[in-house]
RNA sequence: GCGGCUCUGGUGAAGUGGUUAACACGUCGGAUUGUGGCUCCGAUAUGCGUGGGUUCGAUCCCCACGAGUCGCCCCA
């Protein structure tokens, strides 16, 4: 319980026994990404400060209080990544991504970090799979990007989910809305938590999400984004309705669902899995047209979301979708004495470079215990190895599910395991 | 960053202001002759999150810190 033998707050070691787990899930991604044509990236673990605060935006609750930041020995002001889009924007620009021309297609899978509370489905250090798609404003992309995500989730087993969409406007219309909303709330402030108070001048969009003040009635009646649309969002926004239509997935518009980073444009959407409680979004993204050229690129359409992994695993424990199991082994030698412990190690490295499994007991215990280790290991075979095989130049292999055994020459081990 | 609850061995846990901290699982060892899974026997916390304090004496009382958990904030 010190700190020598305790991980830092806010992260965890991924056991063995976790790791099929995992597998699961990055196997899942890889496959539904290369159905998808998205091509995996990895940028790295930290940026530049000055990255985070131009693309997520100084004043969100990401940058101002949550970042890991700290000053390299070169004075550099360094970041550990919160999120990933922006270092893929970046590496998109760095590396000249775009001079293929066309839609540049890419997915991550790696570990964020926010100095936040840690509780359940949050973490300091965390794992996110994304995707972003870069180059391309037609609202299939909006599409296609949600549909992957519903999809990859889908094809776990997940059952209970929820996709939620809106549209938060352009440069152009949401400053329209975002005065509107001002009055309204200005006129209604009595009304308002203390948060929301300070939300009307920060964020006031956020109000429309706030748990506290969401239920109330004069709720209802705030002005809907759909009032203040421009035409080109509002067009967007029905051709992003009508593809997940064709594609037989449902959603619900949701006027409340607003992004808490800046980069956001025209649609947003976030993928519930109810039962998670607090922390219910498993996955949540959109289209941030202005954020390549924030950067610093050429103006350049783009959009993407990011998925817990670790909320998704929560997920998929309590529908008991995982499987724990550690792979198991072909073989475990057993030997007595020590002339039999050099014949074993012999066998063993044979055993493995013909690509079989196999172990062995290296404490010196007794048969029997070598031989409780052995079924306790889950081997299929026992590889016993005493005086009488020694003299004979065999092996009694030894099936621990029947508990049949015969008497083979040393040779012919790995052929007679392999059949 | 804020609030509630919790913190006994590898695990699940019982327990008390005062000699040996139940029980179960697990682990290890054993039950004559070289062999597992069943059964039986034995061993297995010099310590009760950490550090202080109260007390003749604390794992059990108090305080602080830490970690976990739930909620808020925010988000994945």
């Amino acid at each position: 319980m010190t700190l020598l033998t305790n991980a830092p707050r806010g992260t965890k070691d991924i056991l063995p026994e976790q790791i099929q787990s995992w597998l699961y899930i990055e196997n899942k991604i890889r496959e539904i990404c290369q159905n998808y044509g998205y091509a995996e990236i990895r940028t790295p673990t930290f940026e530049h400060t000055e990255l985070f605060h131009r693309s997520i935006g100084e004043g969100t609750d990401v940058v101002d209080k949550e970042m890991y930041t700290f000053e390299d020995r070169g004075g550099r002001s360094i970041t550990l990544r919160p999120e990933n889009t922006a270092s893929v924007v970046r590496a998109y620009l760095q590396n000249k991504l775009y001079a293929d021309g066309g839609l540049v297609k890419l997915f991550y899978i790696g570990s964020m970090f926010r100095y936040d509370r840690p509780q359940a489905g949050r973490l300091r250090e965390f794992h996110q799979f994304g995707v972003e798609a870069l180059g391309e404003e037609n609202p299939a992309v909006d599409a296609e990007i949600i549909l992957l995500a519903w999809d990859f989730l889908k094809s776990l087993g997940l059952d209970d989910l929820n996709l939620k969409i809106n549209t938060v406007g352009c440069p152009k219309c949401r400053p329209v809305y975002r005065q509107k909303l001002q009055h309204y709330f200005t006129d209604n402030i009595d009304e308002l938590c203390d948060d929301c108070k300070r939300r009307i001048d920060k964020n006031p969009m956020r109000i429309l999400d706030c748990k506290v003040d969401g239920a109330k009635e004069f709720m209802e009646d705030a002005p809907k984004i759909e009032t203040c649309l421009c035409d080109d969002c509002r067009e967007h926004f029905a051709k992003v309705q009508e593809f997940l239509t064709a594609a037989g997935v449902k959603f619900e518009l949701d006027g409340r669902l607003v992004r808490g980073l800046d980069y956001y444009t025209k649609t947003a959407f976030e993928i519930q899995y109810l039962p998670l409680g607090a922390q219910s979004a498993v996955a949540g993204g959109g289209r941030y047209d202005g954020l390549i050229e924030e950067i610093g690129g050429n103006p350049t359409p783009g959009i993407g979301f990011a998925a817990g992994i670790e909320r998704i695993l929560i997920a998929l424990e309590k529908q008991n979708l995982l499987q724990t199991k550690i792979k198991s082994l072909d073989a475990f030698i057993v030997t007595s004495g020590s002339k039999a412990e050099v014949f074993g190690f012999n066998l063993l490295t044979k055993l493995r470079r013909e690509n079989i499994s196999a172990t062995m007991d290296f404490a010196k215990r007794s048969m029997k215990a070598q031989m409780k280790q052995a079924a306790k290991s889950g081997a299929k075979f026992a590889l016993i190895i005493g005086e009488d095989e020694i003299k004979n130049s065999t092996v009694t292999v030894k099936n621990l599910e029947t508990s049949e055994q015969e008497n083979i020459p040393a040779d012919k081990i790995a052929d007679s395991l392999k059949s």
